[in-house]
RNA sequence: GGGUUGGUGGUCUAGUCUGGUUAUGACACCUCCUUGACAUGGAGGAGGCCGGCAGUUCAAAUCUGCCCCAACCCA
């Protein structure tokens, strides 16, 4: 599709320049190519809200932005199709929508991106200056991937967009971080942090991830220097050797009898030979080794904890690249791995090691480069978070998770918040902390916000002298944000979140956009994004920025297998759209219940591709079958009145399930009954009834309709047939005459008898299946038909659609014996009633051990019952109970015994002769 | 290791929160049919007892417990 993509406008292909028409079939690659362009062009999705607009009848979805550099997935695909699908709905429904759209180049992909493409280095370049080449480098990129989303046909407001780089994020950014840091909520502290020493920065907790790795167990003899107990030596099992020169400390549980004589004795480190003290502390894991374990500064999370429970001392042996200091004596210079070979050899030599086995465990790595993490103690911001759990999770309470369940997730998160959020990273590009220190008494010094954004390596700080101490000499902070410090801001961005100078106060360009009403996000990547956004947020705004947040399961392959490079089995979009109308596509897309992850299957597709098909013939045959605008006549005719309520109460129903983002099942509704109820049934009819000015009404009430339900799902077969048929282009504008700028319908209040209307069609169904099982065309006359069962006002649509000559409708139960087939019992009332009897009263009608009291016939053929309800008697004798005529009802077997064929459906008999 | 979610005919799935006894639809399969748009259409048929076990109940796909399997999140 990118190949094709540009050379498609210059096809002169002539269904391309065409006025939209119903002539011929439906060509989707020409029209759907054709109204993308035009929707974009003429502006048809563009926001053009005012700040008083009331913010209830502005539907804004706050779009998490995709990084640029990549290519389309199919993640994107169903995402924002999803969107679009709430986009376009709401559009119809409630007036104005914000759909934009977001640009994240903000990150290491597109530094990479940049570096590659220029062939440069990021070093060589003043931050701000590099990140203008990562705008200039992006923006190819940018408009690759506007280019593809464009051909996916969202109504994507194609002037309201943004980029994470560009210079007004920036400043939000930074504002964000001031404002957090004068409400108190940041502060810069010296203290251990994850860090990876591959990119040589402190990452945050939800960075890294667990990676099963091979590893030894090392046993290691340690020797007690003290005098206090027998023994002359412990054994201690670690897997990670190379530590032992950081080692401060030894630790016991204090439950562990075996081990309490070690309590309070000093251990001496092999090789190192520095002391230790041995304590005690029930955090040690009993189960594993010995039981004795060695603390180091660090070696993992429970060594934090131990070295600030117990103030130990701190002993660096591993430096910011993971290499050995000098703490590590001759093993220094050596990279971590290289020391712990080096080291087990010398304590193998020395006759310390004791034993040493392979293992597999689960190793924290840095979720970017796969790289193990270490502990380190640095400077560094933090967010302060951990004081505020229980705002969040009151926060998080008040908004809408479609799916529910992921609320749950949310909760999980902020109670198993254990570290405040770690927002500085030691990396060379990315937004800067506007921030100096005093050189002399290290007081913070930051920027002020009417000059931001400010970069502190190239620009001044604010003020010529510390306020604190006079000193005029300051050191610019080189640390940036942690990208999700920024991408966690979209709905301020997309609001226009700003300070203002003259009111010394924030302020948002729209305003009635925040709260937004939508947030959507893949399911993978909510803690990441999703929470750290309604945290942030709601620190600014003391409010949620969300009313509801829809989280999208993952597209599959066909097997249900998870997508990816390596498995081969990854699906590109463009190879879809390459097969495939795109509103098929979308037609899949609606498949599966929000929140599920759900495979890609053609054969969803093919499915898509014949509703179009459908939609399109059925357009062709209703435009033969009645002008386009007819009057509306006084009376409806039953039939008619029949199909415009059946109508209603999809409309009710579908915009219900719209507005729930219950796409799914709008979906397999609308295409039920426009598919089974209005072509296989109505058309049908109509077909008989063409000069009617009734039907001619209904039809096309019902046509339009259809056109406005769908337009959601396929924006661009509806588009094209309203244009052709119904739009009028007078004025030449698309915005105002678009179906996608229509009002979505109204339910008018149809009244009609939706029962003799069903039964009216099972009769239908039933000379159907007659002509079917007869092998006759179903275009066959039949001679004379009799129908026993309500189908007032319906018969001429019988007679006509089922070419019967001869149609009487009888008043009374036709010439039929009977005899009891089986007795139905309603347990949900007989159950409560009866309890344990129910079993009894069971066997009794089963063994025939029963009898139907007749005797007060209550039935009467005035009361209007159809052939086929079952006789009520007024009480069933069985087991030595008397059970109520509404407790059960008779099923009869029938036998017609006067002329022709009896054919029974669920509540009508009918009679061919 | 903890948590979440799911396991329904060959495939994908509705129904499970609010238990009621013939379990929904689509695709695939088989049979038949050119009805004034659509044979890329229409009519009909076969196919499941709802992951397993136990329990609660008059009644369980639906509630409870345990187990198995899968995915995801967290550690």
């Amino acid at each position: 599709m990118s190949t094709d993509a540009p050379e498609q406008a210059d096809d002169g292909d002539a269904a391309r320049d065409q006025e939209p028409s119903l002539e011929g079939g439906y060509d989707p690659e020409a029209v759907e190519s054709r109204w993308q362009d035009r929707w974009v062009d003429e502006g048809v999705y563009a926001y053009d809200g005012d700040p008083d607009q009331d913010p209830n009848t502005t539907y804004a979805i706050d779009t998490p932005p995709p990084t640029v550099s990549g290519s389309l997935h199919m993640g994107h695909l169903y995402g924002s199709t999803l969107q679009d699908f709430a986009a376009r709905f709401q559009r119809m429904h409630d007036g104005d929508v914000l759909f934009p759209f977001g640009y994240d180049d903000n990150g290491i992909a597109s530094e990479r991106l940049t570096e590659q493409e220029l062939d440069i280095r990021h070093q060589d370049y003043e931050r701000r200056e590099f990140q203008e080449r990562c705008r200039e480098v992006c923006t190819e990129y940018e408009a690759e991937f506007t280019d593809k989303m464009q051909n996916l046909g969202t109504s994507i407001d194609w002037d309201n967009t943004y980029k994470t780089i560009e210079p007004r994020v920036q400043r939000i950014s930074q504002l964000s971080f001031l404002d957090l840091y004068e409400k108190g909520r940041e502060y810069r502290k010296k203290a251990p942090a994850i860090w990876c020493p591959e990119c040589e920065t402190a990452i945050s907790q939800v960075e890294m991830e667990d990676d099963e790795r091979g590893s030894h167990f090392n046993d290691i003899a340690f020797e007690i220097a003290s005098e206090g107990t027998d023994r002359d030596e412990f054994v201690i099992s670690t897997t990670r050797p190379e530590l032992i020169p950081a080692c401060v400390s030894v630790f016991v549980h204090p439950d562990d009898e075996d081990n309490q004589d070690l309590v309070g004795e000093t251990a001496r480190i092999p090789i190192f030979g520095h002391e230790v003290p041995i304590i005690e502390d029930d955090r040690v894991d009993m189960e594993k080794g010995s039981g004795v374990v060695m603390c180091c500064t660090f070696g993992d999370q429970n060594d934090i904890e131990w070295y600030q429970a117990h103030d130990l001392p701190l002993r660096v042996a591993i430096d910011e690249s993971a290499t050995m200091t000098d703490l590590a004596g001759d093993y220094e210079g050596m990279s971590t791995v290289e020391a712990r070979e080096a080291i087990v050899e010398d304590l193998e030599d020395e006759g310390y090691l004791r034993d040493r086995w392979e293992i597999s465990h689960a190793v924290q790595v840095h979720e970017r480069c796969d790289t193990a993490v270490e502990y380190r103690v640095s400077k560094q911001w933090y967010v302060e978070i951990l004081d505020h759990k229980d705002e969040y999770l009151e926060a998080g309470r008040e908004m809408d998770w479609y799916p529910e369940k992921m609320f749950t997730r949310y909760r999980h998160w902020i109670e198993g918040l254990e570290w405040d959020w770690l927002i500085s990273r030691q990396r060379d590009s990315g937004i800067p902390f506007p921030v100096w220190y005093c050189e002399a008494c290290d007081n913070e010094i930051m920027a002020e916000k009417g000059d931001l954004p400010v970069d502190p390596l190239s620009d001044e700080p604010p003020v010529d002298v510390c306020p604190e101490c006079g000193h005029d000499e300051f050191e610019p902070e080189e640390d940036v944000f942690d990208t999700w410090a920024t991408s966690s801001l979209t709905p301020l961005i997309n609001a226009g979140w700003d300070w203002d100078e003259a009111s010394e106060a924030f302020t948002m360009d729209k305003p009635e956009l925040y709260p937004f009403d939508l947030r959507p996000q893949g399911h993978d990547i909510i803690s990441f994004w999703l929470f750290h956004t309604i945290v942030k947020c709601y620190e600014h705004t003391s409010e949620v920025p969300f009313d509801a947040t829809l989280i999208n399961g993952h597209v599959l392959d066909e097997n249900r297998e998870k997508m990816s490079k390596s498995r081969g089995n990854v699906v590109a979009p463009d190879e879809v759209l390459a097969e495939y109308p795109v509103d098929a596509v979308r037609f899949w897309a609606a498949s599966a219940a929000v929140g599920d992850d759900f495979p890609y299957q053609e054969k969803d597709l093919r499915a898509g591709e014949k509703l179009l098909r459908k939609l399109w013939n059925a357009s062709k045959l209703v435009d033969t079958l009645a002008p386009a605008d007819p009057e509306e006549p006084d009376d409806l005719e039953a039939i008619d009145r029949w199909l415009l309520a059946e109508l209603d109460d999809a409309v009710a129903e579908l915009t219900d399930q719209l507005a729930e983002y219950e796409f799914a099942k709008a979906r397999d509704r609308l295409r039920t009954f426009f598919w089974n109820t209005f072509c296989d049934d109505y058309l049908e009819i109509a077909k008989g009834r063409e000069d009617n000015p009734s039907t001619q009404y209904a039809l096309r009430t019902a046509h339009r309709t259809f056109l406005e339900l769908w337009a959601p799902f396929l924006p661009h077969v509806t588009e094209e047939i309203w244009q052709a048929v119904y739009a009028d282009d007078s004025t030449g504008d698309l915005e105002t005459s678009s179906i996608h700028t229509r009002d979505w319908p109204d339910p008018q209040g149809y009244d009609a008898d939706l029962e003799a209307g069903e039964t009216a069609m099972e009769v239908i169904s039933a000379l159907r299946r007659y002509k079917s099982e007869n092998q006759l065309p179903l275009n066959a006359d039949l001679e004379s038909v009799a129908v026993y069962g309500a189908v007032d006002g319906f018969a001429d649509a019988i007679q006509n659609v089922m070419h019967v000559e001869e149609l009487t409708v009888l008043e009374d139960q036709p010439e039929i014996t009977t005899e009891v087939a089986a007795i139905d019992l309603d347990y949900s009332q007989v159950g409560p009633q009866y309890g344990e009897k129910v079993g009894e009263i069971d066997a009794g009608i089963e063994s025939g051990e029963y009898e139907i009291d007749e005797d007060r016939e209550a039935r009467s053929a005035s009361e209007g019952s159809s052939g086929d309800e079952p006789r009520e008697g007024n009480v069933l004798r069985v087991a030595g109970e008397e059970l109520e005529d509404d407790l059960f009802e008779v099923e009869l077997e029938r036998t017609y015994s006067g002329a022709g064929e009896m054919i029974e459906t669920e509540t009508a008999v009918v009679i061919l002769e």
